[in-house]
DNA sequence: GCCTGCCCGTGACAGGTGTCATGGCAGCCC
DNA sequence: GGGCTGCCATGACACCTGTCACGGGCAGGC
């Protein structure tokens, strides 16, 4: 049982991609695998190498890591994976544990717990950020319903509540009642702020 | 002159540092001598550690990456600075340049290109990401006066105007106008979008 | 069955927003 | 000085927004 443990490295920035696997290197109980810089190329990579752990960042083109591990979890049984993020969101946290993610890790937590939090995943413990876990259940779940998201997503972006509707093929009328609904659930005045906070949270 | 480089490492994600600092460590001719967190600590630690090169990530606490630039410039003539952010904004690039900054590189280059890029701008080379040198040219220079940038700085945490120019200390009307204008400079409709492609371009 | 919750739509209303015209003030350059 | 530009402010206007009240439809749970 003392061989080495493999693992897939998959983040968008080529450089960060590239320290952390000098980073890991650096174990020699790890071995990096693989490297991808998008989150559709998990699965396949993985396969390809023989990975037993998933390192995933989350902001990733193709689709992201929190999908790469719910892709990971439901065609390759056995590998786990590691959330690795920017931004320690609550909301990211809760959507990351229910696509089956062995452990959640924030990006400025310090360098040496990382390949711990390797092995301990690797092992089948769960690892979850401390500081995170607690946030998780004073934040509680999200309180926005399908379309409030939907049109909330579309908001973030911008312009008329007429471009809008137009995007979502809804009235001009029933846009503004879910951005009101939502306005009120985050507790915002206005329709920018209220994308803004439920995208922080983690709500879209 | 075969003596190593001494680089000092900054940026927030202490996991992100760590695993610069690894992939630096690689190479026998540089040395990280210092790593910080904080933009305002930049100055303090370059100076007691003897750093020739500092490598600055542009989204700090205190003050930023460009601004930390500026400040070793002035209180320390001789040291080198390269920064290295995610966002490839245009506006980032000639504000960094005109920061005093000798490299500008993307989080998304090749990791073996990051330890070149420091023994260049150590042996006094300017060294500017490929992709953004074109870019920088036809996006031009920033058409928003300073008061649009103030009103619109305050305008992207969200909020109405009457909240705007009370931060501001300016009558709401005046207000209006600033964004308006801006609204006008950016080519969008709200200033929601004024704000957020304000904010992609640098110009804030 | 009834009730609840979510969805979709309409209409109306007060207030916020973006645009424009106008004026005054300061600094700068020819 | 005259012209120009940037800044601040005011007022007016049409339009957009956020809120509320009201319907109707559809699913799930008691």
């Amino acid at each position: 049982m003392s061989e080495t443990v493999k693992v897939l490295l998959a983040d968008d920035q080529a450089l960060v991609r590239g320290a952390l696997a000098a980073l890991l290197a650096l174990e020699p109980d790890l071995e990096v695998v693989a490297e991808v810089g998008r989150g559709d190329e998990v699965v396949d990579a993985a396969r390809r190498s023989g990975a037993q752990v998933c390192l995933l960042d989350i902001e990733m083109p193709g689709i992201d890591g929190i999908a790469a591990a719910a892709a990971v979890r439901d065609e390759l049984p056995g590998v786990r994976t590691l959330v690795v993020t920017t931004f320690g969101r609550p909301g990211y946290l809760r959507r990351a544990l229910e696509a089956g993610a062995s452990g959640f890790v924030v990006k400025d937590t310090p360098a040496r717990q990382l390949a711990e939090a390797v092995r301990r995943v690797h092992a089948g413990l769960r690892v979850v950020d401390p500081s995170l876990a607690t946030e998780s259940l004073v934040d509680g779940a999200n309180p926005l319903t399908e379309r409030e998201r939907e049109v909330l997503r579309v908001a973030l972006r911008g312009g008329t509540v007429a471009a809008i509707a137009g995007q979502v093929h809804l009235s001009a009328g029933t846009v503004r009642n879910h951005l009101s609904a939502a306005i009120g659930k985050t507790g915002t005045s206005t329709r920018a702020e209220a994308a803004r906070v439920a995208q922080e949270r983690g709500w879209l």
